[in-house]
RNA sequence: GGGCCAUUAGCUCAGCUGGUUAGAGCGCAGUCCUGAUAAGACUGAGGUCUCUGGUUCGAGUCCAGAAUGGCCCA
């Protein structure tokens, strides 16, 4: 395709990225690029990355770009290598985080408001606004060049994606996984639903608690007392023992007041303040024997008294005096507190076991909301809010021996940000400690990258499994497939398509909460009625049967779930080591025992530029679509590519966004803007080579090329882009900073000559590669080039360059020879340089000579560059010496480095000062040239008027200076009153004045 | 309290399996170059490679401990 006069399009230096990635995506939309990259590979080797779905409830973030980033650029490249890679994009559009949403919208903040709104229109909204936000995350997606499928998403609220759910669910059921347990689980007061343990890890804060020792009175003794250390006040009326260690010692105290405290002997100096008197000591075990009697009554409370057995919990009567026991605890810490454990079996995972174990009361004074009922002073507070009044009733009854506060990670609501209360209850779960081995053998199977997260925080988590919590008492989700007995309390789980005809399931549209509920099944014990459990799933065993239920698997697509299973890749922050990454790895174990995934990359935290965690109430929050909008997604993907190693935690800087943007991006932009300019004006064609002609500096360039293309692919295949688009911006650099500055003269001389082909032949190559193996890092940019370079040339090439192969290393390019050889003259031009600076000499000032030192073995070399070398450092000639001829050294500047040292000979003969003073007038006219804004093909006329040694220059070197500036002549004739350009300038204490005009 | 990660120039980061004078980019100061360059070159200031021990002929690199920060978990 030719433009006219011009081979290719005109490329301006100055470019607007946002504006040309514009343009570029509907070039993609428009001709159906991405289907067509994947499609075009049928047939070839398999390829699959599992997008995790992001959960539709709020705007994406800069962390999320950075997923998709990393996610994009590795299928890209193995697209590109010939992969068949089908890639769909999924969202998480269940769970407590949508319902949220819903609730800020619709401003309300409790359970009973949703059922009071109705929970039919209540998930409608749900709907709707995960709908809302899935288009927005696409948008955002599709603007920063996330290829991928779009149109045929996998979206958890499907009936087909809810049905797969279910007969995993089922098969768990019918290999025993599914239980329900009487556990302490972290429970979120304002949600009113228990939290599964990876959602507890996503909400841990630093918080403000009260810290105070407590005085248990020991029944039988005068005026003595266990002290115990609590932080939650609030699980005081829910006591039902004390716990200590048998083999520790223990000591009983006298304080001033009179009171004898028992506490760990190993504790006494943290925990009392002022003077005591040890009276006895004695070992933990000897403590058992002893009873205290309760803080709060619980009868007088009107709380319901049951016991805590193996069995369960069944109801029971106190004796009229009721004191409580001491206990024996492994879990009794002599680190803090003071040795012995206030246990409350109703609010922590520790205090049940020991319930169960010892047959302790199991007191509930806690509401689901988080209240206090019952007939306490501090009835109907909220726990927390409860604290203080508790504080100070105890405080009233002298039974607190000294308060303070303590700072310590708590766990919140990953969503709400309410501080979660542990809870016993009921609740659903899967026996995953029953695969434990499999999980953590399974592990061992897969890469990791860091490398580290496989045996660390992986490794770790799965060694320390926990059973999977796995309902939720809440609307909007999965709905659990459980239902129960009226009668005779059957539970029977459905999951298969012949359970849903039986149940008449089939006819209902939505498999949703509450059209669900109003299901009832036969009983298949008693023929009685069975009702479904009112629980939904965890929104996170939706994400993790993503590899099933997106395909409806069973039901259908069994084809398509087998060839994508396990994925070769997945991707995603550090904080789903616990979420996604594990739901997947556990469902995969438990169902097909094998991993799920080969290749994960665990990326890093984002944090702002000076190191503090982004969130909404520090303000410090980046916004992507400001940042894309501003400098172009290119630029952000190459600077959170390049800028740290996936797994490290990253600092996110404006500025340093913008140093990638001129350290890489414009220095690429303005290569390839050189480029087309220039042969634009040659019309030289660049496809057609001599091969003889080319210079060393083509094959030292071309070598290079190949070489980086050849690590690229490396670094590639082991899922680093960091450093391999680290290792393409170093080729970036010496390709502008040396090839084309050293290559400059070859194009811009006048005659097309062989050398001038051999170099436009060169750079075009060049960076029509290059732009090939840019294009899975940036996709904008690089199709920019591309479509310039290959399609002006050669219409019947790829349309796409996401549709060209990813170039291959010819290792027949490839020369060592040349590459040492440019590196040398590099070497030596630098020290050359350094000699001039140090001697205070321009280098537009010739200079006769200068001397080179090198290694023995590096002298043959630098003799084929050294007119290379003479022309860069502007001198006459290059002499190459041996360390003996140092002594004549005298009138030279000398820089060394180790074997290396350049001088150049400072003596300036008034034939070299008058050619100095040429260039500087050739430099005055090119930057005058500049100002009038003339063209660079443009002809001009010179003007001057000058006397004395610059006149001389002028007339010398008349040729010359009309030669690199284009003028046709050079006149002193009067300057053109009105058209021109018109400067005086004074050079070496004389004056010129000039005037340019157009010829 | 436990686990993991990090700590190298003012800032952002390289430094592979231990081997001469520890690097780059940005920033700063100065000089220079420039008809592709919002660029570039050269010079300079700026480093007890967080600290303390150990292994070794030799440690930024390996080992142990500590400190600080971050993440995760109790």
């Amino acid at each position: 395709m030719w433009f006219g006069e011009r081979m290719f399009k005109p490329v301006e230096s100055k470019v607007n990225f946002p504006e040309l990635e514009q343009k570029v995506l509907n070039f993609w939309q428009k001709n159906n690029i991405f289907e067509r990259s994947v499609s075009q590979r049928k047939g070839g080797q398999r390829f699959t990355l599992y997008d995790g779905p992001p959960t539709t409830n709020g705007d994406p973030g800069l962390h999320h770009i950075l997923a998709r980033v990393f996610k994009d650029v590795i299928p890209r490249y193995k697209t590109m290598q010939g992969y068949y890679a089908p890639r769909r994009a999924g969202w998480d559009t269940h769970g407590l985080p949508v319902e949220l949403e819903v609730e800020r919208e619709l401003g309300i903040s409790h359970k009973s408001q949703i059922e009071d709104y109705g929970v039919e229109k209540f998930n409608q909204r749900c709907r709707e606004s995960a709908l809302h936000y899935m288009r927005k995350w696409e948008n955002l997606s599709k603007r920063i060049g996330y290829f991928i499928d779009y149109q045929h998403p996998y979206t958890t609220f499907d009936r087909e994606y809810i049905q797969s759910c279910w007969w995993v669910i089922r098969k768990l059921w019918d290999e025993g996984f599914i239980y329900q347990g009487y556990k302490v689980t972290p429970h979120c007061p304002r949600c009113g639903t228990s939290l599964s343990s990876h959602e507890v890890a996503l909400g841990y804060q630093e918080a403000e608690d009260p810290s105070l020792h407590i005085k248990f009175k020991l029944a039988g003794q005068d005026n003595t007392y266990f002290l115990v250390w609590t932080t939650t006040p609030w699980t005081l009326p829910a006591n039902a023992a004390l716990a200590v260690a048998s083999e520790e010692e223990y000591s009983l105290v006298e304080i001033p007041s009179g009171e004898r405290l028992i506490l760990a002997s190993k504790r006494v100096s943290g925990c009392i303040q002022g003077a005591y008197r040890v009276l006895s000591q004695m070992k933990g075990r000897e403590l058992l024997k002893f009873t205290y009697f309760p803080l709060y009554d619980p009868r007088r409370a009107g709380l319901e008294v049951r016991r805590l057995s193996a069995q369960g919990i069944t109801p029971c009567d106190l004796p009229q005096d009721i004191s409580y026991p001491v206990i024996p605890g492994e879990f009794v810490s002599m680190d803090e507190g003071s040795g012995i454990v206030h246990l409350a079996p109703a609010f922590g995972e520790v205090d049940f076991d020991a319930g169960k174990e010892a047959g302790l009361l199991f007191l509930q004074p806690v509401d689901r909301e988080g209240k206090i009922w019952g007939k306490f002073s501090f009835s109907g507070k909220f726990v927390k809010d409860a604290d203080p009044l508790i504080i100070q009733d105890l405080t009233e009854r002298n039974l607190i021996y000294g308060q303070d506060k303590l700072k310590h990670a708590y766990p919140f609501c990953w969503r709400c940000d309410t501080p979660l209360l542990y809870y016993a209850k009921k609740t659903w779960y899967v026996r995953t400690t029953r695969v434990k081995e499999e999980l953590i053998q399974k592990n061992e199977e897969i890469n990791w990258y860091p490398p580290f997260i496989k045996q660390g925080r992986f490794g770790d988590w799965l060694r320390g499994n926990v059973d999977w919590a796995l309902s939720r008492e809440r609307y909007w989700g999965t709905p659990l497939p459980i239902w129960k007995c009226e009668s005779c309390d059957e539970y029977s789980c459905i999951g298969t398509a012949e359970d849903l005809a039986e149940g008449d399931l089939s006819r209902l549209a939505d498999l949703h909460r509450p059209y669900i509920d109003e299901v009832f099944l036969p009983c298949p014990r008693c023929g009685g009625k069975m009702r479904r459990i009112p629980d939904v799933v965890d929104a996170w065993f939706d994400s993790g049967a993503m590899p099933i239920a997106q395909w409806g698997y069973p039901f259908q697509n069994g084809q398509e779930f087998e060839q994508s299973f396990p994925a070769d890749f997945i991707c995603e922050a550090v904080d789903q080591t616990r979420g996604w990454f594990y739901t997947l790895h556990a469902l995969s174990v438990l169902l097909f025992d094998r991993p799920c995934f080969r290749n994960a990359i665990s990326l890093g935290l984002i944090v702002d530029s000076s190191g503090e965690k982004m969130s909404k109430a520090k303000g410090n929050v980046v916004d992507p679509w400001a940042v894309v909008e501003k400098y172009g997604a290119d630029a952000l993907r190459w600077y959170l590519i390049t800028s740290s190693p996936p797994g490290n935690t990253r600092r996110f800087s404006e500025e340093e966004l913008v140093q990638a943007i001129r350290r890489f991006l414009l220095t690429l932009w303005n290569t390839y803007s050189f480029f087309v300019t220039y042969a634009n004006i040659d019309k030289v064609d660049p496809t057609v080579i001599h091969s003889p002609s080319l210079s060393y500096l083509d094959r030292w360039i071309i070598s290079e090329e190949n070489l980086m293309i050849g690590e690229v692919r490396r670094l590639m295949d082991d899922f680093n882009p960091t450093d391999a688009a680290r290792r393409i911006e170093e080729f970036v650099d010496i390709l502008s900073n040396w090839y084309v500055r050293r290559s400059r003269r070859r194009f811009w001389k006048s005659e097309n000559d062989d050398d001038k082909r051999a170099a436009y032949f060169t750079l075009y190559q060049v960076l029509l590669s290059l732009s090939k193996v840019l294009a899975p890092f940036i996709p904008f940019t690089s199709e920019e080039l591309y479509q310039n370079l290959a399609l002006s040339l050669s219409p019947q090439a790829p349309e796409s360059v996401h549709l060209c192969d990813f170039p291959q290393p010819d290792s027949q390019m490839i020369d060592p020879e040349v590459c040492t050889q440019v590196q040398l003259s590099m070497k030596v031009v630098s020290l050359g340089r350094a000699a001039r600076s140090k001697a205070g000499i321009k280098v537009r000032q010739p200079l006769e000579e200068a001397v080179v030192k090198v290694p023995p073995k590096a002298g043959k070399e630098l003799t084929d560059l050294s007119p290379s070398i003479a022309e860069e450092l502007n001198v006459k000639k290059l002499r190459l010496i041996g360390s003996e001829a140092e002594a004549d050294l005298k009138h030279y500047s000398l820089v060394e480095d180790g074997e290396y040292a350049v001088g150049v000979k400072m003596t300036i003969s008034p034939e070299l000062r008058q050619e100095g003073m040429a260039r500087e007038i050739v430099h005055r006219l090119q930057t005058m040239r500049r100002k009038a804004g003339f063209d660079i093909q443009d002809r001009i006329i010179t003007y001057y008027q000058a006397d004395g040694v610059l006149g001389e220059v002028m007339h010398s070197f008349s040729s010359y200076v009309a030669q690199e500036t284009l003028s046709r002549e050079l006149t002193r004739e009067a300057f053109p009153s009105d058209e021109g350009y018109f400067e005086k300038h004074r050079i070496e204490g004389e004056n010129i004045a000039l005037a340019v005009k157009k010829a």
